[in-house]
DNA sequence: GCAAAATTCAGGGAATTCCCGAGGACCGGC
DNA sequence: GCCGGTCCTCGGGAATTCCCTGAATTTTGC
């Protein structure tokens, strides 16, 4: 029944994200584009691995917040895998923070959830851009966290304590210490409460409030 | 054109989700239901009211979490302006968190994201539950705070130790130590970073900020 | 493969938090 | 006038955290 379009033009399209609303959202954007097939559904990293060494699609959609899994971390998979994989990262995230990190770790596009399917689509089809890892201009003063302090960050900034912090992630207080002050010193904040109280407000903006 | 079945058993819905790519998700599901109908979308708290009061819907399905409005918020307001809707409330964030708060802001049911279409439209389908709006006001959960203990409580928000407030308010340290100990006593905090970090986004609410 | 960054943690003194207690001021009620 | 309650103010002291230095290991970036 489903129109059979010229399968060399035809992009095959894994996606992955675990919100099963989100994702049925994306399958019927980009299904209703005669150029584009969905040819598999993750919602979690490995499957989508597995999927990806199986199906060798030609790009992949991410969402980058995986409910159990590091989005990041799939992408780097990913590109590992399947050097020629186009990827589209999306984020619900602030973009300013989030889209260097994506195309630090291999994604080729970044896509704001608050962006349309459009961009989507837009971004599937564009001639495929170098995984160029320079990331364009305006850094948002905490792209300069990594991964592991951006997580310390959000757990403060939702009024965790440090023991709970450190309990939480399974490591040392000392090392949630660590990061702690290497947060303090990216963002020249000069003493806890400051750290406490920037957090909390970013954690709120974000909507990753208690 | 559309085909168009018995009038008073389909559901007119309103569905506000500021991210067109989930809210394409969700209306295409709706939309395959024989029995419901979306009458309306709006992508934010204003365009919401808005298009509730105007086209007045049998149902609304609403984000809570709108980039720059407080979902809550809307709900209280369409519970308001509309007693008889039905509301169905949809988060990202934990169910066991945001339920309790959805359902006595007015709402009748709450799905999470993670769940799939299936249980916004079975939610849809159910048989009103009360919506036990009982809510009132919580008018000042800080007016069990002394006028003392609301200016500590204050500069802890801005960020500042307690070192600094015990010099800008001219009294010991270790008075400044007793505020924080009668303030988390009185809002039931565990630790300094609670207290912090409520401080901070009250602060933020409140306009206080820097 | 090498340099840089990230992540992990230790040691230890300084500082803060936290709990217990307490004295004087103020205020409304009996 | 006496009494109970709250407020504002501090002290002692143990527990905890902060903060600085240093460092080993792993991961990432050219």
């Amino acid at each position: 029944m489903p129109n059979v379009p010229d399968k060399k033009t035809q992009l095959r399209i894994l996606v992955v994200d675990d919100h099963p609303l989100f994702r049925a959202g994306v399958v019927t954007a980009l299904q209703s584009e005669p150029d584009l097939e969905v040819c598999g559904e993750a919602n979690n990293a490995a499957s989508a691995r597995a999927l990806a060494a199986q199906l060798r699609p030609d790009a992949a959609v991410v969402d980058l917040m995986l409910q159990n899994d590091d989005g990041l971390k799939l992408v780097r998979e990913l590109r590992s895998d399947l050097p020629g994989l186009r990827i589209v990262v999306l984020s619900m995230l602030e973009a300013a923070v989030y889209r260097p990190k994506a195309m630090q770790a291999g994604a080729n596009f970044f896509v704001s959830k608050l962006e349309g399917p459009a961009a989507i689509v837009s971004a599937l089809r564009q001639p495929t851009a170098a995984p160029r890892s320079r990331n364009a201009a305006t850094p948002h003063e905490l792209a300069a966290l990594s991964e592991r302090e951006l997580q310390v960050f959000i757990q403060l900034g939702q009024g965790r304590s440090t023991q709970e912090i450190a309990a939480a992630l399974n490591v040392s207080v000392k090392t949630i210490e660590s990061h702690r002050e290497n947060i303090k010193g990216k963002l020249d904040l000069p003493h806890a409460n400051a750290l406490v109280a920037r957090a909390a407000l970013w954690v709120r903006e974000q909507g990753l409030a208690r």
